[in-house]
Parts: C-alpha cells; sequence; structure tokens
DNA sequence: TTGGGGTGTAAGCATCTGCTTACTTTGGCC
DNA sequence: GGCCAAAGTAAGCAGATGCTTACACCCCAA
C-alpha cells in the first residue's frame, strides 16, 4: 500500500511521510505493542535506523502519528451529526473496518500508558470538547464523557473483542437506541424552539 | 498478599492454587501482554518451571485464571441490580480500583486476540445472557450488548485511560445517568404494575 | 529400608525487540 | 572534478521473555 520500491531516491521528506503512513496504518490494526519497528520500516520500504533518526522512539512515532492529522472526521463534522458520524463509521460493513480510525489504535494501545496518555490529552480531550458544547447542563463534561465511553465500547465490542452477533446486529436499530439515549443525555436543558 | 514463603513444603495444589491468586492478580492490575511468567512466579512465591508444568503455557494459565471463579458477582447479583452494582464497583472511589474484577483484565488485554476470545466466549456471554434477560424486546441481545459496550467504555475511560476529570466526577450522578438510559432500553416491553 | 514418582529448583536456550553504531552512497555546490 | 553533509544501510548490542531441561529433594508405599 505505502511499498515505493523505486522512484524516491533520496529525499528524506517522502521516506518521514511514509514512515508516518505505515505507523498509522499498523498502530491503528495491531495496537503499539503488537507493531514492531521493523515491521513499520518494511511496510514504508525504509531502513529501521532511519525511523529513530527522525522521530527518537518508537513512542515519539506513535504520537506523531496519531496527532498528527488531528482526525479529520472531528474537523469536519458538526458536533450535532458526530455520534451518528462515528457510529456510521463503527457500524459500517466494510471488509477493514475504519483503518483510518484512530480510535482503534486507542482501543488496541489501552493497556499502555504511554500511549493512553496520547489519547487522554488530544484525541479524547477534542472529543469531550465537541460533545460537552451540545448541552447547557452543569455537569456537561460528564455527560460527554458518557457519550464518549458508550463510543468506545461499542467499538471495543463491535471490532477488537469481535463479539461476532453483535458485529452482525442492524446498524440501525444500534444507532437508533444509542441516538435515541445520547439525546435525552445531551440535548440542550435550555429547550425552546429555534424560531420565536 | 499471596507470598507465602514458608508453611505449605510440597504442596501441588496449594502451589497451583497460588499460581492461579497471583496470575489473577497481574492479569488484572497490568493485562496479558505487560505480565510476565516470572512476576506471576515470584507474587506466587513458586518456581516459574512450575506454572508450564501446571499450566502448560502463560495462556492456558490465562484462561484458567479468568474462566475459573466464574465473577462471584455475576452470580450473586440479580439481574435486574446487575447494571447498578457494576457500575458501583467501578466508580467506587476506594485506592486499589476492584482489584477483583475480572473486566479490567479485559480491558487491558484486548488487544491480543487469545484473550479477547476468552472474554467473548466466557464472561462477555454471561453478562449478554444476563442483560439480555431483562428485555422481552425482540432484539434483546442487541440491546444487552450496547449496555455492556457501555460499561466496558466507562471502565476503559475512568481506570484504564484514566480520564482524570471523569474519574473525579460524582458517581451518584454517572450512575442516574446511565440507568435511566439503561432501562428506556432494558425495560420489559409488556410493561405492567407488578401487582394488579 | 529403599526405590520411585511427584515436587521444587537453577540454569539456560531461542527468539524477539527497541535502539545504536560504524559504515557506504548519493547528489548538489564551488 | 572534488568536497561534504545528508541519506541510506548492515550489523549487532543488551535486555526481556516464553519455555525447556537437567538435576536435587522429599514423602511414602512396598
Amino acid at each position: 500500500m505505502v511499498d515505493e520500491e523505486l522512484g524516491r531516491r533520496r529525499d528524506a521528506t517522502a521516506t518521514k511521510a511514509a514512515l508516518l503512513s505505515a505507523a498509522r496504518e499498523l498502530f491503528i490494526e495491531r495496537g503499539f505493542d503488537h507493531t514492531t519497528v521493523r515491521d513499520i520500516a518494511a511496510l514504508a520500504g525504509a531502513n529501521q535506523a532511519l525511523l529513530f533518526r527522525y522521530f527518537g522512539s518508537k513512542e515519539a512515532l506513535f504520537r506523531a502519528a496519531m496527532t498528527n492529522q488531528s482526525h479529520q472526521l472531528l474537523a469536519e463534522t458538526p458536533p450535532e451529526q458526530l455520534v451518528g458520524r462515528v457510529l456510521a463509521r463503527m457500524l459500517a460493513p466494510d471488509a477493514p473496518p475504519a483503518k483510518d480510525n484512530p480510535l482503534y489504535a486507542l482501543l488496541r494501545s489501552s493497556a499502555n500508558e504511554h500511549t493512553a496518555a496520547v489519547f487522554r490529552d488530544d484525541l479524547g480531550a477534542r472529543y469531550r470538547r465537541v460533545l460537552a458544547s451540545l448541552t447547557d447542563a452543569d455537569d456537561a463534561e460528564t455527560r460527554a464523557d458518557l457519550v464518549l465511553a458508550w463510543l468506545l465500547g461499542i467499538g471495543l465490542l463491535r471490532s477488537v473483542l469481535d463479539q461476532h452477533d453483535f458485529a452482525d446486529a442492524d446498524p440501525a436499530r444500534i444507532t437508533e437506541h444509542v441516538l435515541r439515549a445520547v439525546g435525552t443525555l445531551l440535548e440542550r436543558v435550555d429547550q425552546r424552539p429555534p424560531t420565536a
């Protein structure tokens, strides 16, 4: 997929990009602990030593690969549609289940405290902020955390633990259930007609 | 905690039990990948080789340690109180956060496919069954999975990812939110007063 | 008393893995 | 052409880790 073979001869920028891309793919697919620097370098078509020259350590590479593209979905989705879109991607029946979703790297790396910190301070914090903006309740952030927890749990059960019955369940049904519950959690307390 | 020192001299049964207990404690605390057989043997006060003689492999020990005591809480709790009790244990402010809760071993080991299978086929299946019994809806199992996913996500966010804001949130508030939503998901469709 | 199987131990093997080092090659600039 | 820093490479180090092996010990039945 990133296998460059020839074409790039001596191009540090392209090599860095290839390493980042390969790292992202493998971290998402296998998690931090089960991804080796040798695998990343091989997939990027680069030498292992370059990985350390350019990024310093495996952990730094993880941080760079995960925080870099600040989760496109999060940036381009209106807050009120966020839950629905995340669900849609998680429940999509596509063969590779959202290979580009950093949430899976989180789920598959959660045992490692360093990688957990990356998400706690970066990706998780962003989701939290966006979701919390959807309600005026005084415990907005707690409610946002509960919604985020639910999304994480659904991803965990479906794609990491591979509960096959759940994986086969009707996405529309699931979405309906979740959105209804989330609606009561996050709807604005000050509820009045938009125009009047 | 399990440090036997003397007292047991040549007692295979006790040694096996000590290994199982030590394994349970460490797997729950650190997850499968970050627990070494040396650590387990040391905590059990036993020789490493015995672990392999009695259990065969680290993975088999994991399976034995996790499926053995079939989660006391699950067995002794009336289904309709299960969610509340699991939440209570997860949200308890005690220093060691539910050291005896196998759900944490799951959360901290989810990256490993073998350990994931253990929970999918054992612990997860049991929770699923109990929760599904709480509703008459035709998609009872999907609803049960959603509730289980939420519990897992809450545990993940709170104790593994250590979202400190969420960890400091009011347990009563959280419980209230979750129970309300779960109530609409799992309440019996055929809803009528118990006595009438 | 003695032999043997069950129990416990020390040491090491084989492999993996993050990271380093010493080296060669490339290509642009004077 | 000749220089030299940047780019790339091969090899290996050091430690960790799952698992095995060869051996010592102890109880108990015959």
